[in-house]
DNA sequence: TCTGGGGTCCTAGGACCC
DNA sequence: TCTGGGGTCCTAGGACCC
């Protein structure tokens, strides 16, 4: 849409979302508690979202519930509220479609707009004050809390929204990009995490001064030319990357970490036909089909690993993925048979149902699916939408077709 | 008090085709 | 029989993000 000149971009993230989203879900119960976790309370579990009070304590999400509890043990701990959170994510994204004429998901909690070419229409508003008007709109249409980082550049954008955390605006001016990224060390730096701070570190960097101080083709010659020119930009406050409204959804996926390891097969593929059910539903529920299908496994010791198979056509039925993965399972058990924390299925290269061919142009090969099975597996969706999830249970879905 | 669940992107090697 | 590249697709693993 707009030109690399006049890039007006703004981030606008939800303020601890999740707990946030567990307030307005109970404002009498998990609404009232200062020191509000959200997160898994399973002996396996980790924290998903710390309240601001919470965190002065210490805990930060990603944390285990455990560590959490010890660190802070007066705090509460929520389940995440998955339905209302996407519920609240589909409302503030709707408010920012009305605000701005290029809109971005980053995740269920961060969006990029553009105001690029707004200037006009906005009868030259500057960027830090639409920013302000976009941060009131969105908490009074939503209730959800959001800060803003503004500037020409996504990676200037998004450090900025920082320093606007919580409730806040932060927005850099043109042409200032270098000298604000300056003062930030590299691990505050988006897409760079624990393994390049460690490589960072061997060459005696760790702040984006020390970095911007670097020619280019050290960088290249260190961290190879790809993140070498990545890391010369970024430090500079330079990111070709823009914000892309078509962005699609690449892949679905389902996994759980289980209560106690399994070893058991039969145990095992129960599991995995529960995961290739989900996937399925929400692969039906956005019309795609996928022509993909992964099995991840986390063994006893951590050790992740993880199998794959592309179909020439895609598929859509329950039926089908839970064939796939269960071969795939079969293929990473027979390779290494121990117990298994976690269990995941996911599915990739999604093609549109509409534009799946329906010819029958692999003859020759046993289909997976017919287009009896999908016929099937829409009416099971629907039955489960009027009547509820148990009304049919996944095993009808796996009786043998008609031989 | 070990390490969730949902994603994206990149790399590198092998197969296969021209 | 040996010797090239280049392009695309698939697979596995890893890093990173929220």
């Amino acid at each position: 849409m707009s030109s690399q000149g006049s890039r007006r971009i703004l981030l606008v993230d939800c303020d601890s979302f999740f707990v946030q989203v567990a307030r307005l879900e109970d404002p009498d119960g998990a609404g009232r508690h200062p020191l509000l976790l959200v997160g898994g309370r399973s002996n396996r579990g980790v924290i998903t979202s710390a309240s601001y009070a919470a965190r002065e304590y210490g805990v930060r999400s990603g944390m285990p519930t455990r560590r959490a509890l010890a660190l802070c043990p007066e705090a509460e701990v929520v389940p995440v509220p998955r339905g209302a959170c996407v519920e609240r994510s589909r409302a503030v994204r709707e408010v920012l479609h009305e605000l701005s004429p290029v809109v971005q998901a980053a995740s269920i909690d961060e969006f990029y707009l553009d105001l690029g070419g707004t200037e006009r229409m906005l009868g030259g508003e500057e960027l830090a004050a639409t920013a302000d008007r976009i941060r009131r709109v969105v908490r009074e249409r939503t209730g959800i809390a959001v800060s803003l980082g503004g500037g020409t550049q996504r990676v200037v954008a998004k450090v900025a929204t920082r320093l606007a955390k919580p409730n806040g605006v932060h927005v850099v001016a043109p042409g200032g990009e270098a000298a604000f990224m300056a003062r930030f060390r590299l691990s505050d730096l988006p897409g760079i995490g624990p393994a390049f701070l460690r490589q960072l570190e061997e060459k005696g960097l760790s702040t984006v001064k020390e970095a911007a101080a670097v020619e280019a083709e050290w960088l290249a010659r260190w961290f190879g030319p790809g993140r070498g020119t990545w890391l010369w930009e970024r430090v500079r406050g330079i990111d070709p990357s823009e914000v892309d409204a078509r962005d699609r959804r690449k892949s679905i996926s389902s996994e759980r970490t289980f209560f106690e390891d399994i070893d058991d097969d039969d145990e095992l593929e129960r599991r995995i036909l529960q995961l290739s059910c989900n996937v399925g539903r929400q692969l039906r529920m956005k019309e795609l089909r996928a022509r993909t299908v992964t099995v991840k496994i986390r063994d006893h010791d951590f050790t992740t690993r993880q199998a794959g198979n592309t179909q020439p056509e895609g598929l859509e039925t329950d039926r089908a993925i839970f064939a796939v993965a269960t071969s795939l399972l079969h293929q990473l058990r027979h390779r290494r048979r121990t117990g298994v924390r976690l269990l995941g299925v996911g599915v990739s290269n999604l093609v549109r149902q509409a534009a799946s061919a329906q010819l029958d142009l692999f003859g020759d090969r046993i289909a997976l699916e017919s287009e009896r099975d999908r016929t099937i597996a829409r009416a099971v969706d629907r039955i489960r939408d009027r009547y509820g999830r148990e009304a049919l249970r996944p095993a009808r879905v796996l009786e043998e077709p008609d031989k």
